[in-house]
DNA sequence: GTTTGAACATGATAAATATCATGTTTTGTC
DNA sequence: GACAAAACATGATATTTATCATGTTCAAAC
């Protein structure tokens, strides 16, 4: 595997910045910052980190799309969470001074920052208000995974696929064309995600596809009939 | 529901506090939060929240046991989570500033003591220490969750029964007898904990019990082998 | 102590989904 | 552009697990 190639730009001028836990600093602490911060340029299908490694510091991803996983006993890979520009990867581990429980890897060419242990501890301590959004990201993974676990245990392969259909777009959102998701993901990944098999995983989409529910051009998916989709995820509220 | 009584001690002389995130308090801001909470004992069987509600302080546990669920989209309830004393409970909702995603039910009789709201927060804001020490807690559970996403989606249900009966050992541990796990649950709700039907549950216990795997009592559970229970649950690492 | 509903139990059956097998298409590389 | 490998696709079959049906035991309430 390739090593990552390094490029440098200052926090403070960090197109992705408002939208990330680093909101809350001053011009003052992201010049600092930049001081401890290093990016990389990483290729599609690269490692960031991997399970059991020990963490160096947050990686912050300034552009490209993540996937999050854990491989089960035997050797399956279980999607855990998906990330993108503005996104801090690989915090809980940091945070609890534990090794990574998962590995992320790029899902395409993508750019990342890593940001020094030491320092975005301090950064913590002396920052109630960053650790509060560090917070408020945690809660929201938690609500997440939870909200996967019911669904996991509750709803059949086809509701879940929906699902995961919906949360494909909720957290890419639409190509130019407002109906494509902007991901690329191969039916093993998508599976990996909903808990099921590939070939099931290829089966339900080719149904969809179908069924006029979306439609299909190589790894991209349209969502062609989204109240039909979100009806065939059942879900709550 | 009957209303749940009151009772009151005080923090600094709290007999949980120790195992709890509150271990970080220094005894004149024990003294502080005792003028900000209020305890209540709670029958086997009643709501400490419920789904939907909104937060009104952090609930923590100073004796029995809680059930923290979530309804599906067809009524059926998945357990995430076990508490137990000197555990904080609601706090991601709280915390989050959101309504609860989850309820929590007492599994026996139960006294639990609530922390208000604003007074937390402030506390949160102004000690570090306990906003870490609720961080790691955030965290412990965020693992736990994601390690029962991927046990859900690849393992088979006795595999995951197993696993459930050594989660209970851990979580509530053993009675004096050194076998017998120390909680009473029906077999509706272990199903709810390992994401299978009632009937299921209760097969693959008559057969652990038939290849003396556990021993069962009514509702308590001993575990006779717990090499074969491991062996069966497949845990990696 | 009797009653009554919940919890436990077990067999039979149906449904969902994985697995296996095999073939086609796409993609990346020399 | 040829080639190899990965990804996609689909049918047949096996396995797992839920569901349905029915009966028994247990425990709480009057």
């Amino acid at each position: 595997m390739k090593k990552p190639a390094q490029f440098e730009t200052g926090c403070l001028h960090c197109n992705v910045r408002m939208h990330s836990v680093f909101n809350v600093l001053e011009a003052d602490q992201l010049n600092e910052m930049s001081m401890y911060k290093s990016c990389s340029t990483y290729k599609k299908g690269q490692y960031i980190f991997s399970e059991n490694g020990l963490p160096a510091g947050l990686f912050c991803v300034n552009n490209g799309k993540i996937k999050i996983s854990k491989t089960g006993f035997d050797g399956k890979e279980q999607i855990l969470r998906l990330a993108k520009s503005g996104d801090i990867v690989g915090y809980r581990a940091l945070i609890a001074n534990e090794r990574y429980a998962s590995s992320a890897v790029t899902l395409e060419d993508a750019s990342i920052c890593i940001i020094d242990k030491a320092y975005f501890f301090k950064s913590l301590e002396t920052n109630p208000k960053l650790l509060f959004e560090v917070v408020k990201k945690m809660s929201r993974d938690l609500k997440e995974a939870e909200d996967h676990i019911v669904s996991l245990s509750q709803k059949n392969v086809r509701e879940r696929m929906a699902e995961a259909l919906l949360f494909l777009k909720a957290t890419y959102g639409y190509e130019e064309d407002n109906i494509t998701i902007d991901v690329s993901l191969t039916r093993e990944e998508i599976a990996d995600y909903v808990g099921t098999s590939t070939e099931s995983c290829i089966r339900l989409l080719s149904e969809f596809n179908q069924d006029k529910i979306i439609a299909l051009k190589g790894k991209k998916i349209s969502i062609i009939n989204l109240p039909i989709l979100i009806q065939t995820a059942n879900i709550e509220d």
